[in-house]
This record gives structure tokens, C-alpha cells and sequence, in this order.
DNA sequence: ATAACGCATGGGC
DNA sequence: CGCCCATGCGTTA
């Protein structure tokens, strides 16, 4: 405050049009003018400002007064004290900042846009300034400012300085804060303080204008979520205290000449005469600089119909530093440092290719303008001070450009950080240098994320990595697709993504724990919608005594139903409608298409129209409902209360569990207590249903000549043969590498045993003795994996070759098969650890080849030693599924 | 043959 | 539907 005050108060006079009164001896400081300065008031306007009456006191009857679209409270938004106070929203109005924080934190990059608040376009006059830090400079800068004028000049009282153009202000004001730091660091501003000033304008009383506030924007998207990311120690740790701080306005905290460019332009863009605190500030400046890459593009602070979205920087790229990062760049000086984004490395960026990839608007935002492709070379400095060069061009792409560094090799080496690692770029000031600082995926903020980086790497570099953490992996890959094949998604493009993600394209496709649930309940929503093929009639063949149901097709996704007993002890299901909701009660015995309606109820003709009433009473329904999420109940129908009815949902779900089961450890152990199959209803007693899960009841011998094993083996090679034929068809076309051949031998060489194989080794034990033998008929298709291959009790041999991409059968089975695949893959990984991985690695990759190789192993007869590894995997991981699961 | 360079492709948002 | 961008791929050095 005593400091000089440089502009407008000169006077004695308070700075306060309104008052007149003298100012103290020692003006007190109110709001932060466009010049830089502050307005020196009497005492009494200043307390009014520090306590946020000011506009209500001096403004009530100015105009500029509106409504919070969201709490309704007064703000005024009419004069430089106020402000920080409100959001520009897109759509229009404004949004007290309250508010408007709430929303920035819960809806993210909804419907703010930072833009307009920090276009920053730097005056012809003051891009050198704003330039400065860039060799070359061009004006990428920041967008003029326009608009609002009518919202800001209200009749404010304020002396033309403020109503005067914004950038001469912004630049000194730039400046100011430069100089500010210090005095920043003083709890002047505090964010607190700031937001009960908020507040209280926020409960003015006056009538909004009805003058439009031409711009949209929003003033401060996540403040709170960048708060850790301040820039300078000072500010840093002024931070924290400005928090609870009340003065309003002081001085701003950091922004160098350069910034006031674009910070400060940027900020005041929107509330010329702003003064946030130096918390505020500083956020605002990482908004800045967030944003300003669109602004760039938007050559001025026009509202700009597409301005929402566009502009915004994906919050990935937002900078996110820490304490630590700061201090990491800026070292012990007292260099202030804006960040600007940062980037998590895919593995192109990190890799030999030495391009970094930059985010477009962040390009366009924060280097130097380029024209052409060739761009120009940028000095870089990297946290510990050295310095590197590096060619910031662009490629044409399409109609835009995609932005590049080039040569970044040695410095990522010399960072040491790698696919998954994330590096910032900020600028430093004084000199505005461009510094590179950087975050190991581990000490990123997500936990996910380091699992993903760690798996990527383990992944894509080491299989030992992998098998660290075998479970993350597993777990995506079945869930993903799982989950998309139950949906009846694209598959094959999860599949590919997956595989990328593997990799290193893991960045967007990262699914961390709670969707992993998510999937699973997917996964457990497709296996309650498994339904035997309509029109096909199930042969029944006898094996042992028991049951064993045919179908010549796979299963299809059908209407998923509830069973239930009714009073009398009959055996019905309960169905939704997809039109009312309304359940209504069928015959145990029907199967049901995905889509079913009142009308289609042909078996109780008063219920057979959405209009009748549902007889299920709401607490029944609760009752046979999944109590957990009643969304989900309503999704799946799936009803669990009754030992029978989850009988019949688990029957249901035998098929896939199977397929989960193989891939290994994700699956709840809560779906087994026996294996049945797709097509199970309560009182199924057929071998299948009558079967522990795998892994769990008695083993059968690979030589075992008992008739299930009889059976399972005669299926399978009957379906090898098919399969074999018809492979070599194809491969006589393609001419694929051929896993059969390499495949099998390998594993018999490697794996004495022969089912057994590494895999069990790896992973499950059990499994040995098995493939062949303790195949039960479940076993036996889990084990067929492949599921192409398989001998799912719902598909035959024969059939499955056939099987379309389109069907929903098909897909099922795809779906089975891709899990399968992942798992072998996984399983591949593991095993690599410490066999020989190649193998298992080519069988994944082609979906024919699997399948092909898979047959092989499949076969039951199985117990061959020629079988596949991955058969021999598959069988084991079927049969220690369980197990891992449960144990 | 290999690396570098640029453009093209395609999935995600 | 268009933009963004990770990566692939063809060409060139």
C-alpha cells in the first residue's frame, strides 16, 4: 500500500469517485487498477472494499448488477472492484465465482470457458514485451480484447483510467506483478478474502442490467485445482496464507513482462481492473496460459459461438505442478515460473523418433508462432539449467497442423523419463525462458497412472514387469472386453486398442479401478443375457447319467430375465418390458429375445399390453431385484435373491465365466459353485450344471476314458478337424506364420507334462493333470478358450467356424476369444518370465492363428502332448481360475 | 539396412 | 462431424 502509488491516486483525494473524503496519510490500497496500481482510498472506502461492500455501498445504483445463473445472488458486474467476482458464463450471464468454481470442479471443462478470461492478446505496441521471452516473436499472443466495454464503463466512477483500454493496463499491470512478487508473498490478497468479497457482492441487491454482457467466458475455471501448481516459492507460499488472508488487493504475485502479456493481459481481458489475489492470480495465469493457446486462435475476445470446447485445453494438458516440480525448475532462484501444460510421453514421444508431439494449443499458445513447417529452433531449458535446442515445427495435417519438437531425444534421455512420464513446459522469468521440467509416471498424481506407466513398461519392455502386476492388466483386458463384446461394441477395435495400450497407447485408454468394476459388472450383465440360439433345439447327449445339451449354434444375448418360484412351486421368470418397465410373468421355460415388450407376452393375454397392471407388487420386485443398484437391477433384470434365481443367473453366466475364468484372477470367486451352462434353469441337473467349478472337483485323468472325457475329446477333435481344414484353407492364402506348428511343438518340448505346461507352472498348478483329463465338459470348454475351438455345450464343432462377427452369438464368442487371447497373452508375459515367451506371443496375434492353435490344444483328446501351449494355458488357467479366484 | 523425415491414417473425444 | 494426436508407413538420405 505505502508503496507508490502510482496512477490514479495521486491525489489526496480518495480514489473513490463516490467519496471525496481525504485519504489517510497512508492511503489505504483498495482494487488493483489496469494501470498496475492500486486505488489508494480513504479508510472508509477501503474497509467497505476489504470487506466486499463496496459495490453495494458506492455501485447500487450503477448498472452492472445481475444475477448468479446458478444461486441467484446479486453480483455486480459492472465496475474493476468487482470483477473477480463473477464468471462470464458461455451460454451467457454470469456466474458468481462461488458458483462458478463449484462448477469448474465438478463439471470440469464443461461449460466455462476460460478463454475469454485470459485471452490474452498482447497490443501490437506490447507484444515485443510480451514476445520477449521468444527469439522470435511473432504475435501469437494473445487475442485483443474487445467487448464488454459497455459492461465495463458503467458508470462506474472510476476515473477514465479505468475505462480505458485494458492492455495498456495489463501491461503495466504485468509488470506490477512482476514486481509484486514480493510483496505478494505477503498475505495481502487472499483467496479468501477474495471470495468473501465475492460473496458479498454476490448478495447485492440491485437489479441486473439488462445489458447483454457480450462476452462469454468464465472466470475462473479450477482455481482450486491449480493451486498446487503455483509458480514461485514465493508464491507459493503465499498461497497457502493468502488463503486466510484477507486483504484484497494487493499486489500480484508473479507474471513477468513476458506473462504480463499474456497473464496479465489475459486476466484482465475479461475484469480489467481486476486484482486478484496472488493466489488468484497465479491460477490465472496457469489458466493463461492454458487458454491461451486458443486464444490464439481466435483473433480477438469476441465471443465466439464455438468458443466453448475449442478453446479449452484438455484438462490433461493442464499444468498440474506441484510444489516439488516448481522447485525442481526453478531450483533455489527466485525466478518465477507460469506454467504453461505439460504432457504425459506416449511412446512415440518418448521414443528413438526424438519428436515430441506437442498438443496443439498448447503450441500455438506458448511458442513461438511459426508459418512454416520448418518452425524454428527453441532453447529449452530442462530443470537443472541445461540448456537444449530444440526444432519446434509443425506438420500439415489435414487441415491443421500438428506441432512438433524435435531432437528431444537426448534431453528425454537425459531426464530420464519415458512413456507415461509426464513433461511440463513453463516459462521462467525473469527472461522468460522456456523450461522443460518433468514427473515420473510414479510420483504422478494418479495411481493409476503409475500402474499404467509401470505397465507399459512391463508390458511393451519387460515381461517381469508384468508379472508384478499381473492382476491390472488382467483385469482391463477382460473387462474391456468383456464389457464391449456384452455390449455388442467393437470388439475388434477394443481389441486393437488394447493392444496399443499395451504398448504405449495406455494414455486414453486407461481404465483405472472403478471402471474395472464397471466392465465387470458388464461382464456379469453379458453372461446374464446368454441365451440358447432360438429355433435350435438342443440334442441331448447322456454322459454318465447326466444330461449334456447340444446346440448347434452359440449362445445369443438374449432378454435378461428373473427366475423365480411362484407360490404354487412352479418354476416362472419374471421379464421387464423395454417400453413400460413393467415385469411381467412368464413361463420358466421361454427364451426370450434382447428385446421384449408387453405385447409379445403371449402366454398371459391380460398382461400382453403396457397398459395392465404389473403384478409383481413393488416389494416382491424388490426382492428379486439386485438390491445393490437398482440401476443396474433394472439393466439387467438380473435378480439374485433366491438361491434359484442365482442359480439360473449363474448358469447363465457359465459361459463367460469360463472365459474369465481362464483369463485368471478377476472373477469374482462369487459365481461358482458349480459350472453350468449358458442354457441352465433352476433344476438343471445335467453333468454341466452339476459340475464344481473347475479346478475344484475331481480331476480326470488325461488318459481318463470315462464318457465324459470320451465325449469332450471326440467333440474336440471333430471340431479340429474342421478347424484344421478350414485353417489351412486360409492359411494356404495367407500364409500366416503358423503357430501350430512352432506352437504346439514348443510346448510339448518345453512342457513334458503335457497339458500341464509352463503355464501351470506360472500360474496354476492345478491345471495339469487336468486338460485332458479332469475335463469335464466345462473344463473342456474353458479350456477351448479359443472359443472358436470350443465345445461350449451351446455350439457345435461345426458351427463355430462359422460363426459370424455378427451374430450376437458370434460376438460372444469373439468375446471369449479375445479373452482368451489376453489372457494367453498375459499368460505369455508371465510365462516369458521364464520360458520361452515368442511362442505364446505369435498366438496371440492373429485372431486365426489363435483360434488354430487353440484347436490343436483344445483338443481334448487332449491330453496330447502336442497340444498348444496356449491350450495347455488355457486349460490351466480355466482350472486354477477358480482357484486364484478363491484362494 | 537404417535412420530420419513427413505425411497419412484412424481412433478418441 | 470435425479436430486432435498417436502412430504407421512410405520415401529419402
Amino acid at each position: 500500500m505505502a508503496s507508490t502509488p502510482v496512477a490514479a491516486p495521486a491525489s489526496k483525494i480518495c480514489f473513490n469517485s463516490d467519496c471525496k473524503d481525504l485519504k489517510s496519510e497512508i492511503p489505504r490500497k483498495g482494487w488493483r487498477l489496469r494501470t498496475g496500481e492500486f486505488a489508494e482510498l480513504c479508510d472508509g472506502c477501503a474497509s467497505a472494499f476489504e470487506e466486499g461492500r463496496f459495490c453495494d455501498t458506492f455501485h447500487l445504483n450503477a448498472s452492472g448488477w445481475r444475477s448468479c445463473a446458478s444461486c441467484g445472488k446479486r453480483v455486480h458486474c459492472g465496475c474493476i472492484v468487482s470483477v473477480h467476482a463473477f464468471a462470464l458464463l458461455d451460454a451467457g450471464g454470469i456466474e458468481c465465482i462461488s458458483c462458478a468454481r463449484k462448477n469448474v470442479v465438478l463439471g470440469s471443462s464443461s461449460s466455462w470457458s476460460q478463454s475469454l478470461l485470459f485471452h490474452s492478446s498482447v497490443p501490437e505496441k506490447y507484444k515485443e514485451y510480451s514476445a520477449k521471452g521468444w527469439t522470435q516473436l511473432a504475435g501469437s499472443g494473445p487475442v485483443p480484447w474487445r467487448q464488454a466495454p459497455s459492461l465495463f464503463n458503467s458508470s462506474v466512477s472510476q476515473p477514465e483510467l479505468h475505462s480505458r483500454v485494458p492492455y495498456e493496463v495489463d501491461l503495466s499491470t504485468g509488470i506490477d506483478r512482476l514486481n509484486a512478487c514480493d510483496r505478494s508473498s505477503t498475505p495481502s490478497l487472499e483467496k479468501k478474502k477474495v471470495e468473501d468479497f465475492s460473496e458479498r457482492l454476490m448478495n447485492g441487491n440491485l437489479k441486473p442490467e439488462t445489458r447483454d454482457i457480450q462476452e462469454k467466458g468464465n472466470a475462473g475455471i479450477n482455481f482450486e485445482d491449480q493451486r498446487n501448481s503455483c509458480l514461485t516459492k514465493i508464491q507459493q507460499s503465499s498461497l497457502k496464507e493468502e488463503a486466510s488472508n484477507p486483504s484484497f488487493g494487493l499486489a500480484v504475485p508473479y507474471t513477468s513482462p513476458d506473462e504480463a502479456g499474456q497473464i496479465g493481459i489475459s486476466s484482465t481481458h475479461l475484469r480489467p481492473n481486476f486484482q486478484p489475489s496472488p493466489a488468484k492470480q497465479f491460477h490465472i495465469a496457469l489458466q493463461n496460459a492454458l487458454d491461451s493457446s486458443s486464444e490464439t486462435q481466435s483473433r480477438n475476445g469476441r465471443p465466439r459461438p464455438d468458443a466453448r470446447g475449442k478453446n479449452n485445453l484438455f484438462p490433461r494438458y493442464w499444468p498440474r505442478f506441484t510444489d516439488q516440480d516448481l522447485q525442481q525448475i526453478t531450483g533455489d532462484s527466485n525466478s518465477i515460473i507460469t506454467p504453461l501444460f505439460e504432457k504425459m510421453l506416449s511412446a512415440s514421444d518418448a521414443g528413438r523418433i526424438g519428436r515430441l508431439v506437442l498438443p496443439k494449443k498448447c503450441a500455438e499458445a506458448h511458442f513461438p508462432p511459426i508459418s512454416q513447417p520448418e518452425g524454428l529452433p527453441l532453447k529449452v531449458q530442462d530443470s537443472k539449467g541445461k540448456e537444449w535446442i530444440f526444432q519446434f515445427r509443425f506438420w500439415p495435417n489435414n487441415n491443421s497442423r500438428m506441432y512438433v519438437l524435435e531432437g528431444v531425444t537426448p534431453c528425454i534421455q537425459n531426464m530420464q523419463v519415458q512413456a507415461g512420464d509426464v513433461v511440463t513446459f513453463s516459462r521462467l522469468e525473469p527472461g522468460g525462458k522456456l523450461v522443460m521440467g518433468f514427473r515420473k509416471a510414479s510420483t504422478a498424481s494418479a495411481s493409476d497412472q503409475d500402474n499404467e506407466a509401470k505397465n507399459i513398461n512391463g508390458v511393451s519392455m519387460h515381461a517381469d514387469a508384468e508379472m508384478a502386476d499381473p492382476t491390472s492388466w488382467s483385469k482391463v483386458d477382460k473387462s474391456g472386453y468383456i464389457a464391449k463384446e456384452a455390449l455388442g461394441a467393437k470388439v475388434a477395435v477394443s481389441r486393437k486398442r488394447k493392444n496399443s495400450m499395451l504398448g504405449s497407447k495406455r494414455k486414453r485408454l486407461r481404465i483405472d479401478n472403478e471402471d474395472l468394476i464397471e466392465l465387470k459388472l458388464t461382464w456379469e450383465e453379458a453372461q446374464g443375457l446368454l441365451r440358447p440360439p432360438p429355433n435350435h433345439v438342443a440334442s441331448v447327449v447322456l454322459i454318465e447319467g447326466f444330461e449334456f445339451e447340444e446346440y448347434e449354434d452359440a449362445p445369443i444375448l438374449g432378454k435378461p430375465t428373473i427366475f423365480a418360484t411362484d407360490n404354487l412351486g412352479e418354476k416362472i421368470q419374471w421379464v421387464q418390458c423395454e417400453d413400460c418397465f413393467k415385469w411381467r410373468r412368464l413361463p420358466s421355460n421361454v427364451l426370450l429375445p434382447s428385446k421384449w415388450t408387453c405385447p409379445s407376452n403371449s402366454w398371459d393375454p391380460e398382461r400382453s399390453s403396457c397398459s395392465a397392471t404389473q403384478e409383481l407388487t413393488a416389494e416382491q420386485l424388490e426382492n428379486l431385484l439386485p438390491q445393490c443398484n437398482p440401476a443396474a437391477s433394472k439393466k439387467m433384470k438380473a435378480a439374485k435373491q433366491e438361491p434359484e434365481n442365482v442359480d439360473a443367473l449363474e448358469g447363465l453366466d457359465t459361459l463367460a465365466n469360463l472365459a474369465i475364468l481362464e483369463e485368471g484372477e478377476s472373477l469374482p470367486a462369487s459365481s461358482q459353485a458349480t459350472t453350468k451352462h449358458p442354457r441352465h434353469r433352476p433344476g438343471c441337473s445335467c453333468i454341466v450344471c452339476i459340475q464344481p467349478p473347475s479346478g475344484k472337483g475331481p480331476k480326470h485323468k488325461q488318459t481318463c476314458t470315462c464318457n465324459v472325457c470320451e465325449t469332450v475329446k471326440r467333440r474336440f477333435r471333430t471340431l479340429m478337424l474342421r478347424r484344421e481344414k478350414k485353417q489351412s484353407q486360409k492359411e494356404a492364402e495367407t500364409t500366416g506364420k503358423k503357430q501350430q506348428t512352432s506352437l504346439p511343438d514348443k510346448v510339448v518340448d518345453g512342457d513334458p507334462p503335457p497339458c500341464t505346461n509352463a503355464e501351470n507352472s506360472s500360474r496354476k498348478p492345478k491345471k495339469d493333470a487336468t486338460e485332458g483329463s479332469d475335463d469335464h465338459p466345462n473344463r473342456v470348454k474353458s479350456s477351448t478358450s479359443p472359443f472358436k475351438g470350443q465345445i461350449d455345450l451351446n455350439i457345435q464343432p461345426e458351427r463355430e467356424e462359422e460363426l459370424s462377427p455378427g451374430s450376437d452369438s458370434s460376438s460372444m464368442m469373439k468375446l471369449l476369444q479375445d479373452a482368451t487371447d489376453i489372457y494367453l497373452r498375459q499368460q505369455t508375459m508371465l510365462t516369458t518370465g521364464g520360458n520361452s515367451n515368442s511362442e505364446v506371443t505369435q498366438t496371440q496375434p492373429g485372431g486365426g492363428p489363435g483360434e488354430e492353435k487353440i484347436s490343436n490344444s483344445l483338443n481334448l483328446g487332449a491330453s496330447h502332448p502336442d497340444v498348444d501351449r496356449e491350450p495347455s494355458a488355457v486349460f490351466c488357467i480355466k482350472t486354477s481360475a477358480p482357484t486364484s479366484a478363491t484362494g
